[in-house]
DNA sequence: TCGGCAGAGTTGACAATGTCTACACGATCG
DNA sequence: CGATCGTGTAGACATTGTCAACTCTGCCGA
């Protein structure tokens, strides 16, 4: 039976669980028993280390979140020294809507609020921390010159919709339901263009 | 192609119900059951009229989607005549929003694809026609110099995408919780302005 | 007129699920 | 050594979606 998972408890394997079984079945799938029987456990077992279902889906989703955050933040950080603050602005937002089209399933769930435990602390902290990280991008925006004179945060706010609702919209397919044979590239050059302004030297 | 027929009696009445119960107790509230047991009638009586759970949804997302583009259409087509088509836009953007948050819920079940039936026609119609009067006002802002050259139909969706995404973060409550006392004009009218330009069509 | 027939609603069943409670077992610690 | 706590198991219960069998009722064709 000892079939020991590397890093600790059975708390991280039912996350990990989890996370397969969302990108692999869909949401629906993502249940207290399913993951249970997935790992090998009884189905009251998961009760002993989330206090429910909607505390599970916030571990998964703070996980995200964090995936999420990394992805972008790399991807701003992965230009090189000379590039400005606009570029890797821009660098972030195909990030983000690359991140959201490779896990569709935990990207939904990330915001989906019903679904989830409004007080998780680890769900709300790792919210807060990547939309302080896109802030400070912003502000280093700001400071090159983009809509000066904005309240940072509320212009961070509005940057992160603009793109947040081009990887939402994508990643759940309504946008090539709407738009039969639209390319991504297009779209996604469309909207950060419009966004941020035409800046030469970019990936394309 | 002729138009559906209007759904009458019983069927009427329990996307109705559907649709209050959805504002007033939230998604996961609107069952089969509790939808019957609010019209009165047995928990079978649904299935003779919709295939199924992800067919009701579907019905009343449909439903959906005709009050938002109605509102749309309407804001568009309530300035004066003389009003410019990027005015228009704006105006189409704003009651997006407004509609979005609104109706949360409903909002909310529109765009949530593993909840519907990717197969019920009206569902299909309604969201096909909503983009159709979506791209002809792009399409009238082409013509008065926005974004000139583009293809009207991408260009339609990824100005539909930027909006969406302020409408989706801010209807669910994402957008305040990470800009707490954020103004939603303020943020409105960023996202718009970066969008479409400033009222007199001045570019940034 | 009458017989049946199809649509609409009811009832009962079944499996799956979230969650609660009672129980078992091992480790830790006084 | 014994008590206690953490962790997993097993059973129970209410709720849900969905299916099949039944009933009722109005209508249509012979």
């Amino acid at each position: 039976m000892p079939d020991l998972p590397p890093p600790s408890g059975l708390d991280a394997r039912l996350v990990e669980v989890a996370l397969k079984l969302l990108e692999s079945e869909g949401i629906e799938q993502l249940t207290l028993r399913r993951v249970a029987r997935e790992a090998g456990v009884s189905h009251g077992a998961p009760l002993r280390h989330f206090s429910g279902l909607s505390d599970l889906r916030s571990e998964v989703a703070a996980r995200g979140f964090r995936i999420l955050s990394d992805a972008v933040d790399g991807a701003s950080h992965a230009l090189p020294a000379g590039a400005g603050a606009l570029a890797r602005l821009r660098a972030a937002g195909e990030a983000y809507v690359a991140a959201a089209i490779a896990r569709p399933g935990l990207f939904a769930l990330m915001f989906r609020p019903d679904y989830l435990d409004p007080g998780n602390e680890r769900l709300l902290r790792e919210g807060a921390h990547a939309f302080e990280r896109l802030v400070r991008l912003v502000q280093a925006a700001q400071d090159a010159g983009f809509e000066t004179g904005r309240d940072p945060r509320t212009l961070a706010g509005s940057v992160w919709a603009a793109v947040h609702g081009l990887a939402s919209l994508w990643s759940q397919g309504a946008f090539t339901s709407a738009v039969p044979g639209a390319r991504l590239e297009d779209a996604l050059d469309i909207s950060l263009r419009l966004l941020i302004g035409g800046e030469q030297g970019d990936s394309r």
